[in-house]
DNA sequence: CTATTATATCAATATAGATTGATATAATGT
DNA sequence: ACATTATATCAATCTATATTGATATAATAG
């Protein structure tokens, strides 16, 4: 299926969603934490420790990918595990290869 | 095939190169050109009017695009003909997905 | 209740990248 | 040679986003 990306407007919002998709996961530590979430689940601390990066910078970086729908997490007392939400991920990268 | 994105140098590298890729097509009038170039080989004048945008500033896209190996062109008189090079954007797809 | 550990949020700053305006180059037609 | 058309480049500006430092919240242990 070839997608009209610039006259009809469905294909124009799959587009834009497909670009915000891309803006989440084309930064390097954000596409590290997804490599690392598609092997294990992990707490924040863990991330933060395995890529060497502040504390408040993983948990920005989390929030980026939360509020797209790119990782899950539960709470585990004090902790927070995160883990990937594989079912969006691919959802995303089918609609993207429409594109490209 | 599972890679090791953190740890091992050929995989860190490799993750760099999907991020340049993923910031490449990340930008809504470049990832609309590369649709549009999907389906047809253009020439900068055409791709300008299609989408409405200066000259100069699609010209500026097609650079960051062909710098990226993403589409190829060939001179026909004046015009500069721009097409996909589907056979790079595949690659690095088939990259992406080993990350995530 | 207090201290500690884990996480999130906020404001400030730094940086990268998109857009614009002006100009350069190159091919073609008169 | 000159004008026109198509494209590219450059510097300036604007905008989005990453990063940092400080602080807040929330759970648990003592």
């Amino acid at each position: 299926m070839k997608l009209d990306c610039c006259k009809n407007k469905k294909a124009r919002d799959e587009l834009k969603q497909v670009v915000n998709f891309l803006k989440a996961i084309s930064e390097e530590n954000r596409l590290k934490i997804l490599c690392l979430l598609q092997k294990q689940e992990l707490c924040v601390c863990e991330i933060w420790q395995i890529l060497d990066l502040p504390q408040n910078l993983v948990s920005h970086h989390l929030k980026v990918l939360k509020d797209f729908g790119l990782v899950k997490y539960r709470k585990e007392g004090v902790k927070i595990i995160y883990s990937l939400n594989s079912k969006n991920t691919k959802k995303y990268i089918s609609l993207l290869s429409h594109f490209i």
